[in-house]
DNA sequence: GTTGGCATGTAATTGGTTACATGATTGG
DNA sequence: CCAATCATGTAACCAATTACATGCCAAC
């Protein structure tokens, strides 16, 4: 089956499954939201509709809005619905972990798109998502105390500093977040 | 003045200052440090360092390893260097807060290249991060209430809720880092 | 003598960026 | 009537990814 390859793809799909849309109406979405980073441009965004579209993943229907003014409107399709699912619930891997952190934390907002394997969904990618940032940490610590040995100037240790204080913080999150799930209930 | 262009072209010509070396080491290194974020593979590296080349940044002259076996090492310009100075010390845009977090932390690192600019290039990028995260946190915080006030979801709050917190992380690291440079002084 | 590390590269594909281009419609 | 916003797209350029391809050298 197809994917939407592209964390920009997955993006309009999800975004798609919230609400029926047109490219300027994503665009918009993207413009005025924390979303924006994924994209940027209608030179990003159209494209990757016509992929989605090509690839059988959403759908777009003409509408007229106005007397001659015409816009397409875009829904997922079933296959979509599916690769959506499927991306979703795939495992976490330390390659993510380490450069796709946004990729991530997209799939996680979209979780609650997951259906019935939602509840699940969300604890396996809490759980496998803590267990990765935790065995990384380690990974940096270790690192640390290699520059600390060699050395090495301000700089660079500081930054290495700044990276572990941030995958700290992730590992926070994923265990907050995994107590707010188990309490708050998975619906609402 | 030509400029290194992308995120492993300042990586490659910062740990070239660092030291002169062949592809294949940059490479090395990249895979056995948490600076692999910024490549990943030889059909990255080598082009790379062809165009910082052919842009007058760097300048490779071939080795004889062996009876026959080549090895062609790099090292910087003048003007490599000069390119280097400009990317360390150019302000810090919005921009680069929201999706080019990564390569803010590269530059930090090599922050200590920048020579006698060294000490106010790093209270100025310290001080401009700062602010800028801060600013950027601000606006987070309204889109956090907002969603409250929309009853989004559990996934899309709390996928929110990671970003504030990693950016909390960032705002406080950036204020240890100033502490820690104004009282273990510039050099070391 | 063969495995594994040294060493360099190319080719096809893909997708993003910037900038441009066009026109309709709405509100003041 | 004019500006802003709605709405859709294209074209040139650039760089990364994956996979492939080649061969040397040292050590066991």
């Amino acid at each position: 089956m197809k994917d939407a390859a592209t964390s920009l793809g997955y993006a309009l799909l999800g975004l798609l499954h919230q609400k029926e849309q047109t490219g300027y109406g994503l665009q918009r979405f993207f413009e005025d939201s924390p979303m924006g980073i994924y994209s940027s441009s209608p030179g990003a965004i159209y494209p990757a509709l016509k992929r989605l579209e090509k690839n059988g993943l959403i759908e777009g229907t003409l509408h007229e809005t106005g007397p001659v003014q015409r816009s397409r409107v875009y829904r997922p399709t079933a296959q979509g619905t599916a690769a959506l699912r499927v991306w979703l619930t795939r495992p976490i891997s330390r390659r993510e972990i380490e450069i796709g952190m946004d990729e991530l934390m997209l799939r996680f907002a979209f979780l609650g798109l997951a259906g019935e394997a939602a509840p699940s969904a969300t604890r396996d990618f809490l759980e496998d998502f803590e267990q990765e940032v935790d065995s990384y940490l380690g990974e940096l610590e270790h690192v640390r105390t290699e520059l600390a040995a060699k050395e090495a100037g301000f700089h660079p240790r500081q930054a290495l500093e700044g990276g572990i204080q941030t995958y700290r913080a992730h590992l926070r999150w994923a265990r907050e977040a995994r107590t707010s799930f188990e309490q708050g209930g998975p619906d609402e």
